[in-house]
DNA sequence: CAGAATGAAAT
DNA sequence: ATTTCATTCTG
């Protein structure tokens, strides 16, 4: 029944969830990776399909897309090795301890190893990670992320840009994500609402609008007082989606819209033209990507911010303070984007978005502009520079590029599609630069003549609404793009591609993943029945390195068939070898710890006497463990005296806090006292159980308390001397951080 | 789903 | 110095 099923593993909802989606990511193994790279893209393919559905099981996942790529898994540590390894035996002896209690026995067997015996543990895990690093080279333990959401942090104020976007997206659709960030009190929301419905206008009213956007008086009077009103004469709503079209036409049709309509700007039938295309256009496009835009709104300054040139482009307001603000968010960002190489599908998204983003910002603003004013045509040009840059080199056209500092990937490069995809925000950015840069003395002049003079405050708003407007636009425009790409891509398969490939790996590991956990589980059940012995394995010291593994890929190596056929002989190797491999840790018996813990007690009692009482219990202990415990060479080692291992330096976690205030919060005095009686006392707080935090494992029966309690029947672990080991060490850090936390809350 | 533990990495 | 998350699986 538990199925230890992966499956249980809670789908998690959507990435836009609040939370972190935490999307279950394929457990990662060596040899999984190794096989990876063995498939071919076909094999591949299937294999994904198969994996995603086996795996996940969930779809939830988004598994597919690259949306969220699966993001893989932590290679385990030593600790958990050791967990996985040795939590049956746990099990076995303790059966009704629940896992916590058998997690905190393997903590104390692990405190007692051996250095010498965490060694392998230590090295496989090493070796693991290292696999696991060299398939998936940009990964990050921590993704930063996430928090799509936490837009609001902008808000606060400042920035005019944010809200706009902010408004736009809720006009158009704001759908889901919602992002809800630009919150009520955003103005142009205020603008919206302002407008008459008298006034709405058609189509022929939003293109004039559109066309007037920057030059109107109108609009100048409107911006004055609110701030982004400019199109608000008319319906926001269209406004805004008039501005994505044209945006949109723009873009994709940049190529007709030219052809067509020279620079004569003003020439609303040009701009109807573009404007059916983008329709078209928009309707294919999904709205899902404006969220996405939405939310990278505001990166667009944050380029600025990496340099200080850029930063002048931008509008001096947004420029200081937006860019504190977003420096912030956007490092983040920036940081995902960043691992990710080919990774996180998360962290695709949020690169693509700010790329776009900014990019797209800028040229559908720059584009829109151009429109209005009839300077289209400079629009196109800079696309040329653009293309320029590119067939130079990319990423080398554009030395430094804002933008580029900012991406800065470590290993990067080595994906193709990010290349690509990053030349291609380079190149929008360095247009967007430059575009800026006209845009900026354009649009000044246009405020000053029209707005006049107004006072600062209407500059500032000015500077403000304006941006507003055409971001949305931006954000559908880029959207386009994206799909645009996207189609190319499949075709291509270079962009994303090179991410996907990883992803794609990841999924390959993932299958193998499954299999091997098929193979756990069958080992374990080995394991419990006995056979553990077979196992043994003390021999392998060396096997541990590289060479096993190399061998388990040769292994296994069919890859192809596995993909799709059949799969079973060669998951049966699969299964061999990832078995050997990982049989090949030692296990250690009860015994030995017990011993171990014995010894240290002594140790660490320094009085012998103490200790010897102690050993009796490990004794009868033995019996269940005896054979295992034959395993174990250490044990001679036992004795070692290896000063305690355990050393937990960990403090009391900040939930084990909480708890403690809880409970004892207004009685925290009792353990404050002393820290000793806690973990000897059985106590107090938690649970019910007779057993005091750490002392005893939690036995759920009151029965079992008790035995615990009883030192004779108990297992070595139970022993006092073990408790009392573990005191000594942990006090330190659990308890008494603890009381101290809480006093201070 | 929380949570017990340790550890590696990131922030 | 603190947070994340990897594994396992019971309540």
């Amino acid at each position: 029944m538990k199925g230890g099923g992966r499956g249980k593993e809670p789908p998690v909802v959507g990435e836009v969830s609040g939370k972190r989606p935490k999307r279950k990511c394929l457990q990662w193994h060596p040899l999984l990776s190794k096989k990876a790279l063995d498939f071919s893209e076909e094999e591949e393919e299937e294999d994904e399909e198969e994996l995603e559905k086996v795996q996940c099981g969930g779809p939830t996942e988004e598994v597919e897309e690259d949306s969220t790529e699966q993001r893989a898994r932590r290679p385990m540590n030593a600790f958990l090795l050791f967990c996985k390894r040795h939590r049956s035996l746990v099990r076995q002896e303790h059966p009704r301890l629940d896992n916590r209690g058998a997690t905190k026995i393997l903590a104390d067997w692990w405190a007692v190893l051996e250095p010498k015996e965490k060694q392998k543990y230590t090295d496989m895990a090493k070796e693991y990670k290292d696999a696991f690093m060299k398939a998936n080279p940009g990964y990050k333990w921590c993704p930063t992320t996430n928090k799509p959401v936490k837009s609001p942090s902008c808000q606060p104020v400042s920035n005019p840009r944010k809200k706009v976007w902010s408004f736009p997206s809720n006009s158009t659709k704001d759908s889901a994500t919602a992002k809800k960030v630009p919150k009520t009190d955003s103005m142009p929301q205020l603008n919206f609402a302002m407008a008459d419905p008298t006034k709405m206008g058609g189509l022929s009213m939003l293109l004039l609008a559109g066309e007037h956007a920057l030059t109107t008086r109108e609009v100048g009077h409107c911006w004055k007082p609110p701030k982004g009103c400019y199109l608000w004469q008319i319906c926001v709503l269209s406004a805004s989606i008039l501005f994505v079209k044209m945006c949109l036409a723009s873009e994709a049709g940049k190529m007709e819209i030219t052809a067509s309509q020279p620079q004569d700007s003003s020439s609303a039938a040009s701009v109807q033209q573009a404007t059916v295309k983008a329709e078209i256009k928009e309707e294919t496009g999904d709205i899902h990507d404006f969220p996405l835009s939405s939310h990278a709104s505001l990166p667009v300054p944050p380029l600025s911010s990496s340099s200080s040139t850029s930063t002048d482009a931008i509008p001096p307001q947004l420029g200081s303070q937006n860019v504190r603000v977003k420096k912030k968010s956007k490092k983040k960002e920036v940081a995902k984007s960043n691992d990710k190489d080919g990774i996180p599908c998360s962290a695709k998204k949020i690169i693509k978005k700010c790329d776009e983003a900014e990019s797209g910002l800028d040229s559908v603003f720059n584009t829109i502009e151009a429109v209005a004013k009839g300077t289209w045509r400079d629009t196109d040009e800079k696309p040329k520079k653009k293309i320029h840059s590119n067939t130079g080199g990319g990423n080398s056209g554009l030395p430094k590029k804002k933008s580029k500092p900012k991406v800065k990937t470590p290993l990067k490069e080595k994906e193709e599609g990010m290349q690509e995809d990053r030349g291609h925000c380079e190149q929008h950015g360095s247009s967007e630069v430059e575009m800026k840069e006209e845009r900026l003395d354009d649009i000044p002049k246009k405020e000053a003549e029209e707005a006049g003079i107004r006072s600062t405050d209407v500059q500032g708003s000015m500077t403000d609404p304006h941006h507003s407007p055409s971001s949305p636009p931006q954000a559908k425009l880029k959207d386009e793009d994206r799909g645009k790409e996207r189609q190319n891509e499949a075709e291509l398969s270079t962009e994303n591609r090179g991410s996907r490939k990883s992803e794609r790996s990841c999924k390959g590991a993932l299958y193998k993943t499954l299999v091997s956990e098929g193979m756990l589980t069958s080992l374990r059940a080995n394991i419990d029945r006995g056979k553990r012995g077979a196992f043994r394995a003390p021999d392998h010291d060396a096997a541990w390195s590289d060479d096993s593994w190399t061998v388990s890929q040769m292994g296994p190596n069919n890859p192809k068939k596995l993909k799709k056929c059949k799969s079973k002989d060669d998951l049966g190797k699969l299964e061999e070898e990832f078995e050997k491999k990982f049989n090949s840790l030692p296990q250690y018996s009860p015994m030995t710890f017990d011993k171990k813990s014995t010894a240290v007690a002594k140790k660490k009692k320094t009085d012998s006497s103490a200790s010897d009482s102690t050993m009796p219990d490990s004794a009868s202990k033995a019996k269940s463990c005896a054979p295992i415990a034959t395993m174990c060479p250490d044990v001679q080692g036992t004795t070692s005296m290896e000063m305690l291992v355990g050393s937990q330096k960990r403090k009391a976690r900040k939930s084990k806090i909480t708890h403690l205030v809880r409970t004892a919060d207004g009685s925290v005095s009792p353990a404050e006292g002393e820290d000793q009686t806690l973990f000897d006392l059985h106590e107090p707080l938690p649970k019910q159980n007779l057993c005091n935090e750490k002392g005893c494992y939690s036995n759920p029966r009151p029965e079992e308390a008790e035995r615990s309690a009883v030192p004779q029947e108990l297992p070595a672990f139970f022993s006092l001397a073990a408790l009392a080991e573990r005191p000594g060490q942990k006090k330190d850090l659990g308890q008494t951080p603890v009381l101290i936390s809480c006093a201070d809350q």
